[in-house]
DNA sequence: ATAATGACATGTT
DNA sequence: TAACATGCCATTA
């Protein structure tokens, strides 16, 4: 399995219950602010031991683009089933449920100091 | 080695 | 608002 996997997998499972990650969020804590879509590559092969409902599209919507086991309407069910309110139409408040981790969670993802001090401009934690 | 493929993000229209 | 264009980069073929 390759680091940058292994990377997004750690990251994903560290977003708590009830609250979404952007595919952009978990390419930057991983180190690769623009790699957001090879999360969403990497999230297509996600066993349940990841929770990959919670990560969704920055725009506020789920942005899943069906598969063998897992479409629009399976993410929005879980994500409601965890208290994320979201609409018919797939769009929700992501402002209100966004992950915003701590410095030493910033920490555990082994990023420089540089690094995670730009993370925290960036996305105001 | 080279090229195509996106569960994306952001800036312009 | 929403559609469109462009940049991105790990994976696959």
């Amino acid at each position: 399995m390759s680091s940058f996997k292994e990377r997004i997998i750690t990251i994903v499972r560290s977003v708590p219950k009830g609250t979404v990650v952007s595919y952009g969020q978990v390419a930057a804590y991983a180190g690769l602010a623009r790699a957001a879509r090879q999360v969403g590559f990497i999230m297509r092969e996600m066993e349940e031991d990841v929770p990959w409902w919670r990560v969704v599209n920055n725009s506020g919507r789920v942005s899943i683009q069906g598969n063998w086991n897992a479409d629009k309407p399976l993410q929005s069910k879980l994500l409601v089933s965890e208290g994320v309110l979201v609409n018919d139409d797939f769009t929700f408040a992501i402002e209100k449920y966004r992950f915003r981790p701590t410095e030493q969670q910033l920490r555990s993802y082994q990023l420089e100091d540089s690094y995670i001090q730009a993370l925290i401009v960036k996305y105001n934690l």
